[in-house]
DNA sequence: ACGCCTACCTGCTTGC
DNA sequence: TGCAAGCAGGTAGGCG
């Protein structure tokens, strides 16, 4: 479900909601949705009385920092949500981790299909260390606890909104690798925070082929693209996210940006552009969308 | 470095 | 109507 645009709107709602808020208990109906390096009975007695000062984000996903120091994160996968629920709201069967506030409020961490997770991590233990697969055997000690670096940010790359992401560094991450454009989008050690929705925009919009290899993109592809991943995210966020079936906010309203999209799920329809219909196919078993002729086929070098 | 596979889960949609 | 198959926004980990 959540990708940047999504997870940057739950982390500002929270931001306004929540910050300040001091959690009085917590309830684990789910223990796998809490993961190392606390057991579940722990994560509940080291966050009784802890205040959450700042409510961000890092890729997809919610920084909670409580004033001590320490972070909650909030991996959100496919299907998770954190809802402020006012007092008196129905219990909610899909709430896995509900945070009891002391204004009587609940902050329910909710997710139907139970991928996501939560962490608490001692401060400073949060830095991205390395990149790629290399960083996650890697083991770190902070205080008493000792983790893998991986199992809080496995290596993430450049922030896509950032000042620092230029169109001369990301030809600089494109020039050398043979990977499928769709496949490097999806990367989080590429690019962090875009996910299936994004990549195929993006990719629509800059006019390039999602199988195109990234090592042919010219000077102009890339600075097409650049742009476009950023215009994408930064519509996204402006729509408050892409609901296509349950996204919310932590207000829980659905998002925008789904009647937006110009190929995601659209299959068959006419592209935006071009009118020619939308084709959709697998790439690395991901579900992707591009219009046939905006967006040309690749031409395999005729070699060998 | 990269592709491909399996796992993790539940619910909704589609097609017979 | 019923039922099975296919699909879903993400990512970790294993193998080749």
């Amino acid at each position: 479900m959540p990708e940047l645009p999504e997870v940057e709107t739950v982390a500002r709602d929270l931001q306004r909601s929540v910050a300040g808020a001091t959690i009085t208990d917590a309830t684990v109906n789910w223990e796998r949705t809490i993961r190392h390096p606390q057991p579940p009975e722990r994560f509940v007695a080291e966050l009784t009385g802890a205040t959450i000062r700042r409510v961000g984000r890092r890729a997809k996903t919610v920084l909670m920092h409580l004033e001590d120091g320490r972070v909650i994160t909030v991996a959100l996968r496919m299907t998770g949500a954190l809802i402020v629920a006012q007092p008196g709201t129905p219990a909610d069967p899909y709430a896995r981790v509900v945070f009891e506030l002391e204004d009587g409020r609940e902050l329910r961490y909710r997710d139907v299909r139970k991928f996501g997770r939560l962490g608490l991590w001692p401060g400073g233990g949060l830095r991205s260390v390395g990149a790629g697969r290399g960083a996650r055997s890697r083991r770190v000690a902070e205080g008493r606890h000792t983790y893998r670096v991986g199992e809080v940010f496995s290596g993430h790359g450049p922030e896509p909104l950032a000042r620092g992401f230029s169109a001369a560094r990301l030809a600089e991450r494109l020039g050398n690798r043979s990977a499928k454009l769709k496949a490097l989008l999806l990367d989080q050690s590429f690019i962090a925070g875009v996910g299936n929705i994004y990549a195929d925009e993006a990719l629509w919009r800059a006019r390039l082929h999602p199988l195109r290899r990234a090592d042919t993109l010219d000077a102009a592809d890339v600075r097409r693209l650049h742009r476009s991943v950023r215009q994408v995210l930064r519509e996204g966020i402006l729509n408050r996210g892409s609901s296509i079936s349950d996204f919310v906010g932590a207000d829980g309203e659905p998002g925008a940006n789904a009647e937006r999209l110009a190929v995601y799920r659209r299959t068959d329809r006419p592209c935006h552009r071009c009118g020619r219909p939308i084709r959709r196919i697998v790439v690395g078993q991901r579900s992707t969308h591009f219009c046939p002729r905006c967006q040309p086929e690749p031409v395999a070098s005729a070699e060998v």
